[in-house]
DNA sequence: CCAATCCCGACCAAATCAGTACGGATTCCT
DNA sequence: AGGAATCCGTACTGATTTGGTCGGGATTGG
């Protein structure tokens, strides 16, 4: 069911953590470790590491070595996506392989223009993931369920 | 990658082949069997067993057994969207478990607004899936770009 | 110089997925 | 009626992917 893997959660989930964190007036302090984050969200500490070192690489987090160092965000939370988040942990997004390389499977080439509609779906679901910001992960909703629900439920809902 | 299952790439290839054979007019036999479908998408037969089985029973397919059955489309190609295929084959759409019960990790609750707005981004994911329709995957694609981006990019939120 | 911290690659266990096999029920055709 | 074709369902297995671990090196601050 277009599942995100638990990686990637686990990735928004320190994300939304920092950006919360950094929006906070208390906000003493903004450059973490990686064990402080571990042991802040409860997720093992090893993994948290491997995270933040994508999410580093991606240039989402500034590393900054040595004792007391740490992870901070780079921009501001409002210039993150959550498109970036899920692609600097599971590399570029993109629903199938057929859709890059050559497929052997897909040697009936007269149902192929599928192929070229499923680029479209893509690039709707890039859409929608590039649309919502960390900021507005970080923040408590409001009414967006209002927004959403009267633009959106049509097409899925019923079931007979 | 927000990945789809193979099974569920398989599914819309064969209701895309379904429907596009329904649109031709040289279209002789619109009801189909399993064995012939495996032939000509070039897919594992038992595969596609399973994946019309599910079909049928999720009322996007109908089956007609015995000797001469076989399987065809119960509504218009235009009334069956992508996310109704997935979810046929895949169960209800959600990128997290997170969502709906208790998560035994989940337990620094402070942090978890996020949970809420993870529903934000399935809820964009589900309306770029149902946006799609069938219809529109068995055709060449024309002016489907307007479409996508008037019923997608604002309902979910700015950026800013 | 020492300790804290980030960094990196390789490795392992477990979950999930794709596919198979077999047996049963239903309908058509002879 | 009988046999053949077809759909239906469950259970099983092999392979891929995923989540997580481990150990060692590089870099910075005190």
């Amino acid at each position: 069911m277009i599942r995100v893997t638990k990686l990637a959660d686990y990735g928004i989930l320190l994300m939304t953590w920092l950006a919360w964190r950094k929006a906070r007036p208390g906000g003493d302090e903004l450059r973490r470790s990686a064990a402080d984050l571990a042991r802040e969200t409860g997720l093992p500490a090893p993994t948290v590491s491997k995270l933040l070192r994508l999410l580093s690489r991606a240039e989402l987090l500034e590393a900054q070595r040595g004792a007391q160092g740490g992870y901070q965000l780079t921009r501001d939370p409002a210039g993150i996506t959550v498109a970036n988040i899920i692609e600097a942990i599971e590399g570029p997004i993109a629903l199938m392989d057929c859709l890059d390389d050559t497929a052997p499977d897909c040697d009936v080439q007269s149902l192929c223009p599928t192929r070229t509609n499923w680029d479209r779906i893509n690039q709707a679901i890039l859409t929608a993931l590039s649309s919502i910001s960390l900021e507005e992960m970080a923040t408590p909703q409001r009414g967006w369920r209002e927004r959403m629900s009267s633009a959106l439920t049509p097409t899925v809902g019923e079931t007979s």
